[in-house]
DNA sequence: AAGACGTGGGC
DNA sequence: TGCCCAAGTCT
C-alpha cells in the first residue's frame, strides 16, 4: 500500500495552485475579490451550474449571457414565458433543464421571496437541482464546507487515490475523500479549483501531469497509469431509429410548425410533423403523418445522434395552399423560424427540406442520403 | 437502479 | 468516420 496524499496537503497545493492558474468565467468571483470576501451571485451560480450540466463552458458562455440579458434577475425568469425560456435554451440539449430552469425560478420566487435557499438541503430540495449543483451553490455562493464532487473531481480523486472500484460504485468513497479535503475557509474556491484541474490539467485523455500541483501525491501517475482512470462502466450499443419529418411551406415561405409533448424526449420543444421514430427501418415509411394533402417531394435523409440512439430521418418537402391549419400546428414566418424553440435535430430537417431557412446556414454535414 | 435525456467538438 | 467526452438529474 502506498502512502497517499494528506487531505490537507492536497487542499493547501491545489488552493495555490488555483491561485495563479484559476479560470476567468462570466459566472466566477476570481481568488482576489474572492479572497477579500466577496461572493458571486447565486442566481448567476445557479443558472450556470445547470447549463453546466453534461455541456461544455464553451458551448455555456453564449447562453449565459443570453439569459442574463432576458431574465436579470430570478424573479424575471419567473415571470417569463416558459414558451420564451425554451425558445431561449434551444440548442443547448437536455431539455428538461431549461424546464425545471423555469419551474426553479417560479419556486424561488413565490416561496423563498426570490432568495436562494442558502444550505445544501434547501437548494437540493428545488426542480432540477440534485448533489452536484446543490453543493455546488452552497459553496461557491454561500461558503458552506460543501462536499462537491462532479466528473472532473472524480477523475482528480480516482487518480489520486487510484480507486479501482468502477463509477458509480465509487461515488461514496471519493465524497468522502473531498469531504476532507475541502477546506473550511475557501470551499467555493477549493471546488472550482479542482474543477479547473480537471478541466485543463488532469483530462481524460493525456493528462498534463507534470503541471499538476498534486503529482507528488497522485499513486496512478507514480504507477504510469493515470489514463486508466476513473474507471468505468462498459457502454451499451446505440440503436438505430427511423422516421420522417414533413416539412410543409407555404407560398409566403410560412413553414407549418407544432409542439410537442410536454415530457420525454425533446418535451416541450416544437418541431415539425412526423412520423414516430421506429427501431426498424424496413417496412417503408408510411406517409400517413403528413399534416397535408400535396405533392410531396422526397430530400433524402438526416442523421442526429442522441445519447441513446441515433436517428436516420427522411425529410419531406411540399408547398401547400392551406388557409386552415390542420391539428395543433401554426404557420411560423420564414423570418422568425430561427428564433423558434427549435432542437438541432429539427433545425437539420428544416434545413435540408429549405436550405435557405437558416441565415447562419446550418451546414447539413450529416446529410448523407440522397432521394431514391 | 439502470435507463432516459442533446449537442458539438476533439482526435 | 466514428467514438469519446462535457460542472448531472430524474424516475
Amino acid at each position: 500500500m502506498q502512502q497517499t496524499i494528506s487531505a490537507r496537503d492536497a487542499s493547501q497545493k491545489l488552493l495555490a495552485w488555483y491561485d495563479r492558474h484559476h479560470r476567468d468565467l462570466p459566472w466566477r468571483v476570481s481568488p482576489p475579490m474572492a479572497k477579500a470576501g466577496v461572493t458571486a451571485d447565486p442566481y448567476h451560480v445557479w443558472l450556470s451550474e445547470v447549463m453546466l450540466q453534461q455541456t461544455t463552458v464553451q458551448a455555456v458562455k453564449p447562453y449565459f449571457h443570453k439569459f442574463l440579458s432576458l431574465w436579470p434577475r430570478v424573479s424575471n425568469l419567473a415571470a417569463a414565458d416558459t414558451e420564451e425560456v425554451m425558445k431561449a435554451w434551444a440548442g443547448l440539449g437536455y431539455y428538461a433543464r431549461a424546464r425545471n430552469l423555469k419551474k426553479c425560478a417560479e419556486v424561488v420566487a413565490r416561496e423563498h421571496g426570490g432568495i436562494f435557499p442558502d444550505s445544501e438541503d434547501g437548494l437540493k430540495a428545488l426542480p432540477g437541482i440534485g448533489d452536484y449543483t446543490a453543493a455546488a451553490i452552497a459553496a461557491i455562493a454561500f461558503n458552506r464546507r460543501s462536499a462537491v464532487l462532479d466528473g472532473n473531481v472524480e477523475r482528480v480523486i480516482s487518480r489520486l487515490d487510484r480507486i479501482e472500484t468502477p463509477l458509480p460504485a465509487a461515488r461514496t468513497q471519493m465524497r468522502a475523500r473531498v469531504g476532507e479535503m475541502t477546506p473550511a475557509g475557501r470551499p467555493g474556491d477549493f471546488a472550482q479549483g479542482m474543477m479547473d484541474l480537471g478541466a485543463t490539467i488532469c483530462t481524460p485523455k493525456r493528462p498534463a501531469c507534470a503541471l499538476c500541483p498534486l503529482n507528488h501525491g497522485c499513486l496512478a501517475f507514480r504507477a504510469g497509469d493515470q489514463e486508466d482512470f476513473p474507471k468505468k462502466p462498459v457502454k451499451k450499443a446505440r440503436p438505430l431509429r427511423v422516421g420522417a419529418a414533413f416539412v410543409a411551406s407555404r407560398a409566403d415561405g410560412a413553414v407549418y410548425l407544432r409542439k410537442r409533448a410536454e415530457d420525454g424526449l425533446l418535451g416541450g420543444m416544437t418541431e415539425v410533423p412526423g412520423t414516430a421514430w421506429t427501431a426498424r427501418k424496413d417496412g417503408g415509411i408510411t406517409l400517413d403523418a403528413r399534416p397535408f394533402e400535396g405533392d410531396w417531394e422526397d430530400c433524402g435523409t438526416i442523421s442526429h445522434v442522441f445519447t441513446h440512439f441515433e436517428l436516420r430521418l427522411s425529410v419531406y418537402r411540399a408547398e401547400v395552399c392551406a388557409r386552415n391549419d390542420s391539428a395543433n400546428g401554426w404557420w411560423e414566418p420564414l423570418a422568425s423560424l430561427e428564433a423558434q424553440a427549435l432542437p438541432t435535430v429539427m433545425k437539420k430537417a428544416i434545413a435540408r427540406a429549405l436550405p435557405h431557412a437558416f441565415s447562419s446556414a446550418i451546414s447539413p454535414s450529416v446529410n448523407e442520403g440522397t432521394p431514391e
